[in-house]
DNA sequence: ATCCCGAGGG
DNA sequence: CCCTCTGGAT
């Protein structure tokens, strides 16, 4: 692929999406970003903003949310699904940032990771969205299909294509590249009926330019 | 009906 | 590796 091509569509994507920032939200500080982000698994950002304001008024730091109750959490943030489980994290979480790390969200992948509730991809988009540390790239759905969709990658494997796409774009961009991805795909680039008159990355996208006969789920 | 800015557990 | 957890949007 021509060198000059990521750089093309990140600047395509950057021009749509002036206000996006790493993790696709602006959560405000990492307490927020953190448990904003273990709420925002499989739901839509409208379920997270609406929660947002009651969650946190309740619960402003890690040390009050570390004491609530878990039934309490679960009302609150059940508009954002899987309510008993996240509400168990998200407590969870808070009692292991106050126990353990003194108070304040841990910068590092495997302390992320070790928390409860946080795995690969919600670490990532806290590191790069509170830190601006950007370690990786979150593979998911929508960075998968439209990466394959644009020839960004030929792989299937995940591991492999956060390689490529590593490979593609400069370290400093990995956050935000991966929220446009991510922000393309909710937006315009939907799975299953993608919204090519809206969309400005046609000139890169084998979908549109071989006649829309790929398939565009994953 | 089907999908979603996942993670944990068997 | 496959299942479950949940509500909301389309």
């Amino acid at each position: 692929m021509d060198v000059a091509t990521p750089c093309a569509i990140y600047r395509a994507l950057l021009r749509h999406y002036p206000d996006t920032i790493p993790g696709g939200i602006s959560y405000g500080d990492p307490f927020e970003v953190l448990i904003l982000t273990i709420l925002s698994a499989q739901t839509t950002d409208r379920a997270v903003e609406a929660v947002r304001p009651i969650l946190f008024s309740r619960y402003p730091t890690p040390a009050a949310l570390a004491a609530a109750d878990e039934e309490e959490v679960g009302e609150i943030i059940k508009p954002t699904g899987f309510y008993r489980v996240k509400a168990r994290h998200i407590i969870g979480t808070a009692r292991r940032i106050q126990e353990e790390h003194g108070g304040s969200v841990p910068r590092t992948m495997e302390a992320l990771t070790g928390l409860p509730g946080v795995g690969r991809k919600t670490a990532n988009i806290v590191l790069s969205n509170a830190f601006g540390i950007d370690e990786g790239i979150a593979v998911d759905t929508h960075v998968k299909r439209i990466a394959g969709l644009l020839g960004l990658t030929d792989e299937t494997d995940p591991v492999k294509i956060e390689s490529d796409l590593k490979a593609l774009f400069p370290q400093e961009v990995w956050g935000q590249i991966n929220a446009l991805l991510v922000q393309h795909g909710r937006a315009v680039c939907i799975a299953g009926r993608p919204r090519c008159a809206a969309c400005m990355l046609t000139p890169w996208c084998r979908y549109y330019s071989e006649g829309k006969k790929i398939v565009t789920r994953t």
